[in-house]
DNA sequence: ACTATAATTTAGACAAGTCTAAAAATAGGA
DNA sequence: TCCTATTTTTAGACTTGTCTAAATTATAGT
């Protein structure tokens, strides 16, 4: 059984992991946790000393198959309860990740099974991120940035890069929900916005907007 | 805001109310949170700092109405979790108490009054106990014990004294279950056992049992 | 009222997780 | 290669909540 604090460092540095490649750095890992780089070094040789993440001094730290498969288990109760707050208790998916940052942590196997299945197995949550089954296992998400989506091409909303609460509200002021069908109907260079086709309302949208949305195509 | 283990005692001082109603003396709240009566000491110092009870040095502890209220709030919470886990996650009555601990210190108004209206605002938990409403009202039992019954007389479970994991399994056992009518066919005064009838079946049961199991007569 | 015992509090220590300030290691440019 | 800026680590301290051991206060029996 790890600790509050155990568990948010090892999902942080699994989310890091996809963009630090070769070790996720003491500062990374800092920011990330919004803490001291001090802290950071502190925590991850009590991380290194439970055998959850491989670490040598200056060099970065990556995650054990013991710490993978505890990050991706806390990320799997994470999502389930955002999840059941937006289908079962009617929240708007803007307002869910605080709360299911303290759900996530808590402590029962048969709670989260019979949770899943309650919910009907879902696949994703309700930003479109994959949920982890039991066993670990999680669809990988066949999706591109709406921004490199072509002219006249169409594609289904399944997520987002950005979930600050900021952004979602946009969406939703908008009417871009997952699942929905999006067309581009033109691309301007000179600012990278593009006119979209969404339950034919067309809206021009910025390029810091078609970089946040995930498409897929297919 | 208060910290988990601040919550955890007021809930302690407010069930040992009801029997020290001159105050919680130190050793029985020690005994109660499973700790040492220093411990209990420190504690109470610092909710007496943050007005959550009254204490004068050896002579017991009681709440604040600050402190009452906030006990009733983490009540209700643990009632409402206890609540969900059973009727919608088809847990055992017995089984969910430790994880109620847990899921009570959540921090979340709205997620309490939104799980409250999708359990249908109920009055009672698995055990019978009163869930207290979002303005801190509860129902007051009109209850009382088993052993109090009279012979020829019947009522109906309310709730349990003692809610041990055996004890719950041995009601479940013998088909003893809230809301079922009994009936007190004989008494016996060497040893305080009773005959009784529930569903239809004839039961004997120790004086042990009678004490720890609630009635509502008419 | 006095004393033995029980209950309670104090004093000092510890573990977890954090911090600041200072030291050490690394990396990049000349 | 060497020097400087940046990153990382170390050292020492603080907070929360706990502990043991010792001191203090209350209580009950005579």
């Amino acid at each position: 059984m790890f600790s509050l604090s155990e568990e948010n460092y090892l999902k942080a540095i699994f989310h890091l992991e996809r963009s630090y490649k070769t070790g996720v750095s003491t500062n990374a890992l800092a920011e990330e946790m919004e803490t001291k780089a001090s802290s950071v070094t502190d925590m991850i040789k009590k991380l290194s000393g439970k055998k959850l993440v491989n670490y040598r001094k200056y060099q970065g730290v990556r995650l054990s198959e013991l710490g993978r498969e505890t990050a991706i288990e806390v990320i799997r109760k994470h999502r389930l309860w955002e999840y059941f707050l937006v289908e079962k208790l009617g929240f708007q998916w803007d307002e869910v990740h605080d709360i299911a940052e303290q759900l996530e942590h808590i402590k029962s196997e048969k709670l989260i099974s019979q949770l899943d299945k309650f919910l009907g197995f879902p696949k994703r949550d309700p930003h479109g991120d994959p949920i982890p089954d039991a066993q670990g296992k999680f669809v990988v998400a066949n999706k591109i940035l709406l921004s490199e989506l072509e002219k006249e091409k169409m594609g289904i909303c399944v997520g987002v890069k950005d979930s600050s609460v900021d952004f979602l509200r946009f969406l939703d002021k908008n009417n871009i929900a997952l699942g929905k069908e999006i067309k581009v109907l033109e691309k301007e260079t000179f600012d990278g916005s593009m006119l979209v086709l969404i339950e034919n309302n067309e809206l021009r949208i910025s390029q810091i907007v078609s970089n946040n949305l995930y498409i897929k195509t297919n």
